[in-house]
RNA sequence: GCCCACAUAGCUCAGUCGGUAGAGCACUUCCUUGGUAAGGAAGAGGUCACCGGUUCAAGUCCGGUUGCGGGCUCCA
């Protein structure tokens, strides 16, 4: 079954699909097909538009040819000859694609029945081996990902070697969408969005904002353990500001429309650093001060494009958990090395472990001092070395103003998810012109190092909920316990023992609804609640509880403060 | 911003050929007082996203707008 690599099958389904179309539709004009993470697609060009009902007779179609057992051809030739064919057929995307092919280098055809493309391989034999394929979508994209080039029209398939496989691949689909923190936010009344408020600004509902504050307290608490210190800064800021961060030069699309006040242009913030910097430009600066670590949730106003929003994921109104450090060039590897440490350990604490880093290095076009980009990257690197971490190097791939480290968290479903950035910048002391007084009494400029470890809070919230599919660790769950009295004779014992959790910190709640048992069980359980106290005759005979937890089942009886503690001694060691 | 699809009750959705609106859940009231995943009955709830067009008649057909979704692009 392993007779060839994943790749190649998916890159061959490519081109039977292909094949398929060309079927179909006899005018289509091809670009390309690759394999992709978890499939392959075709782009296409023609006269029809795509309908979901076009997949079926393309499959369909598929099917035929798989039973044809039609074997892959390859050809080779000149580029002369190559070009006349693609001329004649009018394949013209293909023919810049053949232009793109180094000189010297071979130009090869793969023919599979009628079907003849330009490509690299490798193949598969036959079709018959192109294992088990489906399509999934049809969606539109840019020729060569330039949204100045024409659109093309593109099939999304996916294909694995064996059926199974290829179940299992859509039972996982099937799992995160039961994860979905848009559903979920929804049913467990977390966020939402409202037309007359705007695309991708979110409105936090009681239970999320209790979530928010749990993480946020936190988040507080360990960066002043950490050695943070916190500012305030405000949402928006005169023109002039932008101009010397030179937002509006390279990011003004990007930035909401200035309102006038005092014949002044204020903008939203796009980002904190530029208050940052003036705060530590309130006054002049010594070594002796240096690091600095000023962290601050700060929300920030972005435009973006109407078509990115997603979710919680993508927004226009996001608040950063954000810091700048600010030191000396002395300082810079252990300050790396704290941060990188520190963000691993916030991960933990949410029940990430399974971590990767990203360093990206200095591209072609790049400010600041060679000098320094070297300090900045070898502190980069020791600190992911001192991590115990394996790091993959995305050469030249960091921002003009400097290198930078991202983590990629795995979630419980094993997704990754870019979040943690650390990043230097030469950019903006230079701008700003930061200085500090060095023990040689002469002014020199600080590094300065923006980091986030969630990105953003809304996008964190996001991947936090489907990371735990709604079912929210206690410490972080805004109703920790939900009481369930049988009968309206337990009414007043569930709200003597509601107000004694409650005195010890724990968020209680009593289901006194008129209904049954088993309601109020499905209701909880649908909340996603942990614990569920419920008390009949008996207990209020024993002056005890019958617990059930939504993990581990039932509990049996146990006593109110055998419940406490139990809660508590997870609450504490903030179990997942 | 671009391509494609979608928008009906708080939620999930049905609505045939164009003939004036439906279900389940949730909600309200009443009955029911129960033992670990839905007790029963009744009631209320809609400018069919918005604007315009075609038609005797539009949830349904056509055009536009907004929003949402799958992608592309973007994320200095």
């Amino acid at each position: 079954m392993d007779k060839f690599p994943l790749e190649t099958l998916r890159h061959s389904a490519a081109h039977v699909m292909a094949a398929a179309v060309k079927q179909l539709f006899p005018d289509a004009k091809f670009d390309i097909g690759p394999s992709t993470e978890d499939g392959f697609y075709y782009d296409f060009d023609m006269e029809h538009r795509l309908v979901p009902e076009d997949l079926k007779k393309i499959e369909k179609i598929m099917k035929k040819l798989r039973g044809k057992k039609l074997e892959f051809e390859k050809t080779e030739m000149s580029r002369e000859a190559a070009e006349e064919m693609l001329k004649a057929d009018g394949q013209c995307y293909k023919l810049q694609r053949l232009a793109d092919i180094p000189e010297g280098d071979a130009i090869t055809f793969y023919k599979c029945g009628d079907f003849i493309d330009l490509c690299r391989g490798p193949h598969v034999e036959n079709t018959s081996q192109i294992g088990a394929v489906k399509l999934t979508s049809i969606a539109g994209s840019y020729f060569k990902g330039n949204e100045n080039n024409p659109m093309l029209q593109r099939i999304y398939g996916t294909c694995f070697a064996t059926k199974e496989e290829l179940s299992a691949y859509f039972t996982m689909i099937e799992e995160a969408k039961k994860r979905d923190h848009r559903k979920l936010g929804k049913e467990l009344d977390l966020f939402s969005f409202s037309d007359s408020v705007g695309p991708g600004l979110v409105l936090w509902h009681p239970k999320g904002a209790f979530i928010r504050q749990t993480f946020e307290d936190f988040w507080r608490g360990e960066h002043y353990k950490n050695g943070y210190d916190q500012l305030y800064t405000p949402h928006i800021g005169r023109s002039e500001l932008w101009e010397t961060s030179g937002h509006l030069d390279f990011y003004a699309e990007g930035m909401y429309s200035p309102m006038e006040i005092d014949e002044s242009n204020y903008y939203a913030k796009p980002m904190n650093c530029p208050f940052h910097i003036e705060v530590y430009k309130s006054k002049l600066r010594s070594y002796r001060e240096l690091p600095l670590r000023w962290a601050e949730l700060g929300t920030v106003y972005r435009h973006e494009k109407s078509g990115v929003l997603h979710g919680l994921l993508r927004v226009r109104g996001f608040t950063q958990d954000d810091a700048h450090i600010i030191c000396t060039p002395e300082q810079i590897e252990d300050e790396i090395t704290e941060v990188l440490r520190f963000s691993l350990s916030i991960w933990k604490a949410f029940g990430f472990t399974d971590i990767k880093p990203y360093l990206a290095t200095r591209p072609e076009k790049a400010v600041g001092d060679p000098a320094r980009w070297e300090l900045a990257l070898k502190s980069l690197e020791k600190a992911v070395k001192n991590a115990g971490l394996e790091c993959e190097i995305d050469e030249g791939g960091g921002a003009f103003y400097g290198p930078k480290i991202d983590l990629k968290i795995k979630d419980a479903i094993g997704r990754e998810w870019q979040t943690t950035t650390i990043q230097f910048d030469f950019n903006l002391p230079e701008r700003f012109d930061m200085t500090y007084v060095g023990e040689d009494g002469q002014k020199h400029q600080p590094f300065m190092v923006h980091r986030a470890l969630f990105g953003s809070i809304e996008r964190f919230f996001g991947i936090l909920v489907e990371h735990y599919a709604g079912a929210f660790p206690l410490w972080l769950a805004p109703v920790q316990a939900e009481i369930i009295p049988i009968t309206d004779r337990q009414h007043e014992m569930a709200q003597k023992v509601c107000s004694e959790l409650r005195s010890q910190g724990l968020r209680v709640e009593i289901d006194d609804r008129s209904t049954s048992m088993g309601a109020k069980i499905k209701d909880a359980r649908n909340n996603r609640i942990q614990y569920m106290l419920i008390i009949g005759d008996q207990e209020l005979e024993n002056g005890t509880l019958s617990v059930r937890n939504r993990k581990d089942g039932q509990l049996g009886e146990l006593s109110i403060k055998e419940v406490a503690e139990k809660m508590l001694f997870e609450i504490d060691n903030k179990l997942n």
